[in-house]
DNA sequence: GTCTATAAAAAGATAGAC
DNA sequence: GTCTATCTTTTTATAGAC
């Protein structure tokens, strides 16, 4: 599972057939159909991998005491990824945009909850921080995280990442808390 | 061929098949392939296509006498299409991503391009204004751009495209200039 | 140049042996 | 549960009449 997450992330939903992640997961073709009954059921298994990564992420940074601090963790993890942000996008972002040109049945907005996920839990830091407007701060942060992970990806430049990290990382130590 | 680019930034590349674009030119499927020789013919011509909209504005925007005006007058345009990205995210990013994916021969380093040419306009405005790293302030200003966009995409919200774009609005008008 | 019919290939899905 | 073989559908692409 974890390994069908990462093709699909590499290859795009589309361009992934049931082939390459029976490769990927050196099982044969017709194995894949015992586990998942379609292509879509696969998908929804790829997207709650994601979550689950995030969640192991806000789980370690929950254990900071400073709100500030875990907001900074979480720009300093998005950097770390850059070589691989850099080739294949934001996992998240990426998918959410591929599920969002699919008229399936609301399969779209599954990836638009995970999105919701992460806005959420930097919100609450923003909250706990006593800051104006939390929400609009975490659309700030994470849309900056997700356009300089399509820069990153469409110019083939991982340090479009170092760059806009290190601004982010400046940009959380300069706002005054309440 | 406008009437392509626009299926293609609806449903994607992948899952618009020739037989879409036929119907949205309503002409019969064998009829696409005398104009274009392969599917990845098409997707090239797509790409042009977003390059000369996007030179038609910049054009526009280069009437302003003023660089910063030029460049609030972007983000107006691009709020001005906030449904659009609600709906299917910023046509050239979108594009860029999926061509990310493929594995055919440089086709994806083409839609890295059109993002350079975008980032290209975007620091010379910078420049003029006597600003410092007009190259890190372009990075910024279009990934926060193709950031709001994905986010708008993906929670279906066209009104996060106002709110980002009043903060962008509020960013120009901040900086100091040298 | 325009259209219809059809070939060729790829991918999703299933049947049934083991 | 696992694997092979195969069916079905979809889509790209072409041949050839008009």
């Amino acid at each position: 599972m974890v390994a069908a997450a990462e093709v699909v992330h590499r290859q795009g939903v589309e361009r992934t057939t049931i082939a390459d992640i029976a490769r990927a997961a050196d099982v044969p073709v017709g194995n894949v159909y015992y586990y998942f009954k379609s292509k879509d059921e696969l998908v929804v298994a790829a997207l709650s991998e994601h979550t689950r990564q995030l969640d192991l992420l806000t789980d370690r940074l929950n254990q900071l005491a400073d709100p500030r601090e875990r907001l900074k963790g979480l720009v300093e993890a998005w950097v770390s990824q850059r070589d691989v942000a850099a080739r294949y996008g934001c996992p998240t972002g990426t998918l959410a945009m591929e599920l969002d040109k699919r008229d399936d049945g609301g399969l779209d907005a599954e990836a638009g909850k995970v999105m919701r996920l992460l806005l959420d839990w930097v919100e609450q830091q923003f909250r706990e921080l006593g800051l104006p407007e939390p929400d609009g701060l975490a659309l700030t942060l994470v849309g900056a995280y997700q356009g300089m992970s399509l820069l990153a990806n469409a110019l083939r430049e991982p340090r479009v990442m170092d760059r806009e990290g290190a601004r982010l990382l400046a940009w959380l130590d300069s706002l005054e808390v309440a």
